[in-house]
DNA sequence: TGTACATCAGTGAACGCGCGTTCACTGATGTAC
DNA sequence: TGTACATCAGTGAACGCGCGTTCACTGATGTAC
């Protein structure tokens, strides 16, 4: 039997992944605008020039930290994809949009940050997004297949029940809901009504 | 006739908005995280200690950018708050709503930053937002009196009401909708087939 | 209408700070033989 | 199984930068008489 290590090794052996970790963590603490490598790499326990060896630049970090929140945030969207009508697939999309903000406001927020197209050269953020969306726009295609959901565009229903997830979660996370009463169960009542009007 | 002058006076005459009007500019063009008192001070042409005149500190001069908007926001919507009955005045609120996100779309952005509350101390800007607030409770009122608009707790159908809204414009104005071929008239369109689920 | 003087609203130099980034370095790890 | 050595992944000092804020100052304005 060894005894556990009470010096920290010389090598981190996953410093990528903790640096990452942390920067959640500080995500999480001060919002994004807190965001600083050298604060990052206080957190994991490391000089503020060990990150260079695994991220480029900050941007490079940031960039990784997004792709790492789409990858999440779409794994669960795909697993609430189910259901026995397209109406039902769109509910149950909805709800865990809404649930999952709820669970992870800072995360949310920085996928959804207008200045990440200034950090997303090889659009691989945006395909990253897109993936999501066509677990949307499939939900409402089979639903209006099977006649579950109103008729009109597809991207045009799709744009609107996107935004109705949307506006819940934004106001949810962002104070104006619970500031006046509104309760997580209430922001569930909102999602549930909004999407209520695309059934046929 | 006297001679424009063509040196700046030494003194300004209305600094204090021009620093507000300032801020706004540097806002539209970087984002909030780009607003700094000393490029403020640059944009109107005046040293970077002028501004302590005027405004105490940085969150200071935050503090009344956000509450100009706050009063702006308002006004277009105290102006759109029209119709004949509770339904069209919601109708007419949400498009107002959508409208000037799509117009102003940093200053919108600033309004519903979480990290304001932390500079909110007074409570003012709670209060400015609660106005706008209470116009919308209204409309549903007036709605579900005359019988156009759904049942249900007021405060229920106001906040889901304003969570169509927002989503629209929040994913308006952040990219997701042009990204996917949503226009502004698309977006019109998403927030009229949202509110019209409130109609009864 | 002039003058003296207080007050107001600017200037520009200076401060300390945390940041991203660079650099020479060093200890740990992996590999060839 | 050892040994030599390249490579990898850290350290810590140093850099230049823009920031918010402070300070002594100065020119412009307003007011009392």
């Amino acid at each position: 039997l060894r005894i556990v290590k009470e010096q920290p090794a010389y090598h981190h052996g996953n410093l990528r992944a903790a640096l990452l970790e942390a920067a959640a963590a500080v995500i999480a603490d001060t919002g994004v605008e807190g965001l600083t490598l050298r604060e990052v790499a206080r957190r994991a326990g490391v000089s503020h020039a060990a990150p260079k060896h695994h991220f480029a630049d900050k941007a490079d970090l940031v960039r990784a930290l997004v792709m790492e929140s789409f990858d999440a945030f779409a794994a669960v969207l795909r697993r609430a994809d189910r259901g026995s009508s397209g109406a039902e697939r769109l509910q149950s999309l909805g709800n865990a949009y809404v649930r999952w903000a709820f669970a992870n406001p800072d995360r949310f927020r920085l996928l959804f940050r207008p200045e990440l197209r200034g950090i997303d050269d090889t659009g691989e953020i945006a395909r990253a997004a897109d993936a999501s969306y066509q677990l949307l726009l499939d939900a409402v295609s089979a639903g209006q297949s099977d006649r579950t959901i109103i008729t009109g565009a597809p991207a045009d229903v799709a744009l609107a029940a996107w935004s109705a997830a949307h506006g819940v979660a934004t106001l949810l996370i962002d104070g104006p809901f619970r500031a006046r009463g509104g309760s997580p169960a209430a922001a569930r009542r909102a999602i549930d009504r909004l999407l209520d009007g695309f059934r046929r």
